[in-house]
DNA sequence: AGAACCGCCTGCTTGC
DNA sequence: TGCAAGCAGGCGGTTC
């Protein structure tokens, strides 16, 4: 699922292949996207990304607002035959790029707000010191703080469990138990496995593809998403899953207090 | 405030 | 082999 290495990855190789270019048209093939106006002869200025969302800015003050939930990706593809799964397409003069979504939960959106971080991403102007005093004292569960997108943007289930197992910390700790050292790993470690992902464009478990339908790397650096009844590679004790929240959390309990 | 659950979806896995 | 049930989960919503 695309989280915010995934999400970077794809606004780096859109903000190479379409910035400056006009579009020639678009077109929707799915009734859930209808009322998406038809996007003919906007010029592309930049694409930015805002957490997990795509903005991909035009010169007439809009911005198409492009959020891949589940199992969302954008395709580039010179043919403008619809692929499967295709559920929006823009075209250029020398190709397409085609939203292919086989659950149908992704979402475009065509607005004219501009969207800040508010110092939410790890890679803005995210500030620890506030964020202890707007969350730290919250009894919430650490997990569901760190995955909670108004607190910090970008980080869904697969990073927030490599997160924790790197920070040490037991994904049910409530927020409030946690000291300053403690957080200073989580955004520590959150920085630097997310780094690592985009480095290595995105983690590619099951759907995640990039714009050229290429897998990423990232899936051969986790440690305990996915690992469940494998043996830890810090201890050797068995990662365990559970349900929190309705979402599989994995975790050593052994090396996670 | 916070946790639990639902609805949105469909492809994949599991079990008989 | 085939078919049905179960599962996956980001996010916005409701309920307790």
């Amino acid at each position: 699922m695309p989280e915010l290495p995934e999400v970077e990855t794809l606004t780096r190789q859109l903000q190479a292949k379409i910035s400056g270019r006009k579009i020639l048209s678009s077109k929707v093939y799915d009734d859930k996207l209808a009322g998406i106006k038809n996007m003919r002869d906007r010029t592309i200025v930049t694409i930015e990304r805002r957490g997990k969302t795509v903005n991909i800015l035009l010169d007439d003050g809009n911005s198409i607002s492009v959020h891949l939930r589940m199992t969302g990706r954008l395709l580039w593809q010179e043919s403008p035959e619809r692929p499967k799964h295709g559920r929006w397409r823009i075209s250029f003069s020398d190709g397409n790029v085609f939203l292919v979504d086989p659950r149908r939960f992704g979402t475009v959106k065509i607005t004219k707000e501009v969207q800040t971080d508010s110092g939410r991403d790890l890679f803005g102007k995210f500030d620890l010191k506030s964020f202890i005093k707007n969350y730290g004292s919250r009894k919430t569960k650490i997990k569901s703080l760190i995955m909670d997108q108004r607190a910090i943007s970008g980080i869904g289930n697969i990073y927030a469990c490599e997160i924790l197992f790197r920070a040490e910390i037991d994904p049910g700790r409530a927020a409030a138990t946690l000291n300053d050292d403690e957080w200073k790993k989580i955004f520590l470690h959150a920085r630097k496995i997310l780094t690592v992902a985009i480095k290595n464009r995105g983690t590619s478990i099951s759907d995640w593809r990039d714009l050229y339908g290429c897998k990423g790397e990232n899936q051969y650096e986790l440690k305990v998403y996915g690992q469940g009844g494998k043996k830890c590679c810090s201890c050797g004790n068995d990662i365990v899953r559970i349900k929190q929240g309705g979402r599989g959390t994995f975790y050593c309990p052994n090396c996670q207090k």
